[in-house]
DNA sequence: ATCCAATACGAACGTTCGTGCTATTTTGTT
DNA sequence: AACAAAATAGCACGAACGTTCGTATTGGAT
């Protein structure tokens, strides 16, 4: 048996990204993680040294579920547009996986005023995606299933916006739990830019 | 000279509603505002008895602001269209009069989860300004400025994203400050539902 | 000018949080 | 089996927060 250190704090992680979902970054704290995982506060503290790294760790270990949910299940689609469609797919699905709701989102306007390590791993993280985004949108145009002259970062802003606003519209009830909404604007958003 | 106790609480108000919007309505702190109005931590307390009543009224003071600057200046524009432009105008200029942020997406963000009164005002408040929306877009459309037979709804939705994104947007460079991305998409999503 | 209510203040309390220190148990290697 | 290192627990601290209470100060009608 080794590295019995980095099991529990594999463990630990995954609680914490689901409690962090469900409430938000700064809302979880140690000692209710503590509590959840049946360890000791200044036990399950000793595997961070501090919170900020608590944080910064749940959102590393999101970066990895993410890939993992949303990249890889597309890397092997050939034509870029259907992988493009696949990504969206696997997205949603990202809603489900967690507590219905995306801890970018929560994270990202948690953080953004409050400067730090935290903020700029969030950051960079949403800047990473949104780049991953717009090469593949601009992959799409130049095997010419986009419009030739496309404006990739316009295409990726109106799909993330979309991304964005299907959870408030859940939360009002315009939208529903299927994602009906998002997913025919995304229809009408990628036929909009079809050559 | 009437009424002091009224005058001192909107101008609390007013440097709460500042505060409460760079940062968020649970960070906004009775003592960081009393310090930040010159009183008191107990005298400035007095005023509102808890401090979810003080969130409470600077949502409420938030939405009499939001009533001035967004809607009233459209009020008199007879023609359904120009005058759902003029609000979208408006719309943005809320950003700039506060501190570049929007309060109630970073509100809605953080009560989604923790219920209580706050969480239903925003709620509430979301749903009466999505629901003036759509009730301007169903008059352009029977005025048979949009197309017969458009969802009001779907394009409310599609408008409410495009303002939740153009924020985020702004935060990783892909948007300017002058929101472009957002007004290029504004204008393709009116011609797209013009009849 | 007087008087009562409204308003404001200072000090303190109970709680919660992150963090540090020390001891004890558990783990993995020889 | 022995032992060093890693992991965990117990306990306590200092700071920040919302809230309470008793008291002082101010406001406005008589």
């Amino acid at each position: 048996m080794v590295d019995k250190g980095k099991q529990t704090k594999q463990q630990i992680l995954e609680t914490a990204l689901l409690m962090a979902t469900e409430t938000s970054l700064n809302d979880l704290t140690i000692g209710g993680l503590a509590v959840a995982t049946g360890m000791s506060k200044s036990g399950l503290f000793a595997h961070f040294k501090s919170k900020e790294n608590l944080q910064l760790a749940v959102l590393h270990h999101a970066h990895g579920l993410f890939r993992q949910i949303i990249i890889e299940p597309s890397i092997d689609i050939k034509d870029p547009l259907p992988r493009l469609m696949k990504m969206c797919d696997c997205w949603l699905d990202w809603y489900e996986r967690q507590a219905k709701t995306c801890i970018y989102i929560s994270a990202a306007v948690e953080f953004d005023d409050q400067e730090g390590a935290v903020h700029d791993k969030i950051c960079r993280d949403l800047a990473l995606w949104l780049g991953y985004l717009t090469s593949t949108v601009e992959e799409v145009i130049r095997v010419k299933q986009f419009a030739e002259g496309s404006d990739a970062q316009q295409f990726v802003y109106e799909l993330y916006s979309l991304y964005l606003g299907t959870q408030s519209m859940v939360w009002v009830g315009i939208e529903d739990e299927k994602h009906s909404r998002f997913k025919r604007a995304l229809t009408q958003l990628i036929e909009r830019y079809r050559s």
